[in-house]
DNA sequence: ATCTTATGTTCGCCATATCGAACATACAAC
DNA sequence: GTTGTATGTTCGATATGGCGAACATAAGAT
């Protein structure tokens, strides 16, 4: 996965989302609608200013702050078992302005409890997940290098493989941030 | 806040963090010494692919992952009373495999309990914020929006303005993300 | 003192990212 | 049908980012 094609996917991906045209979003930006087919065809090599400008352009730099996500928490079922509350959309993208690739972070909070191991099969790969435990005890990680976390510890992990949550304690909470890429 | 500047900063930051000279870190990333000198100069327009080559070189792309942080959480006290336990350098800063600036997140965990109103003031410019209620309730934000949150709210806001913690239930645990550009 | 070996800076040259215009489409309107 | 207005693509020309060499400057070594 070269830079270029995170680029090129995340400006389509998120030019799309706002509902602009390619020569729109030129204009907006005040490029050339040459260089944004150029660059989300994956060729060329954008220079910062010129991201700044489709970032700007795209409306991120600090709009898109003050979104408060109350729990319409659709409750997910995730790998037959684990139940989650999805904030969806927490920690949207904002391509430059809080970084470049079309980064998404989506926050799920999990009660775990003992015995109810879970496995979470690999995800796409470049997804991080990062975990932080708020209560009870619990083993977590990649299948080949699980710890045992506490209260207060904080993991981060590859999850483009596969990886297990597994509380130790009754009444275990923990929060899952995973970064995809797309 | 130019790009150029942001850059600037960044990689002078983290290149004196991991402790290389201006010729080490051109050398490993494969660029000339000139282009280096000019980027920490804040001149230059640095395209992908060289800002790419650089993070490489500082070791981020997957590297510095997989670190637990057992909290060895330095017990801060932070504007005058609260109690927080700081898990640093969580969520490193990785340039740009996870992004340009110079972005770095810290988190926090906080016990609060009611009566207990803090404020915390302004944080540089374009700090921002993320808030995750664990358990109980609480009223948070900047002054001029504050919000009623309960257990599995997630808010985020600008924390370039002065802004307050209150717990409205005993127990109430949060988790705060704070993302610096410096 | 001189001779290294590091540091980071400033130059001219070349490759290329960006531009603007011309080019294809496609889809309406009439 | 023709004309108009979108879409996104491909061209040559040009501005500029990146390179290497030469340049300072500092800190040791002998």
């Amino acid at each position: 996965m070269t830079p270029n094609d995170l680029i090129a996917s995340a400006i389509k991906r998120e030019r799309k989302r706002v509902g602009l045209s390619l020569s729109a979003l030129a204009t907006q930006s005040g490029l050339a609608k040459s260089t944004m087919s150029q660059l989300e065809a994956g060729k060329g090599n954008p220079s910062i200013e010129t991201l700044w400008a489709i970032a700007a352009a795209l409306g991120v730099p600090f709009a898109s702050l003050f979104e408060v996500n109350k729990p319409d928490t659709t409750l997910v079922r995730a790998n037959e078992g684990m139940t989650l509350s999805a904030d969806q959309s927490c920690f949207q993208t904002t391509l430059l302005a809080n970084c470049l690739p079309g980064t998404r972070r989506d926050i799920y909070r999990a009660d775990l409890e003992p015995e109810e191991e879970r496995t979470s099969p690999a995800h796409p790969l470049g997804t991080i997940e990062h975990v932080i435990i708020c209560a009870g005890q619990a083993r977590i990680g990649p299948t080949e290098a699980v710890e045992v976390l506490n209260a207060g510890d904080y993991y981060r992990y590859p999850a483009d493989r596969p990886h297990i949550y597994e509380a130790l304690q009754s009444g275990t909470q923990i929060i899952v941030i995973m970064e995809t890429r797309d």
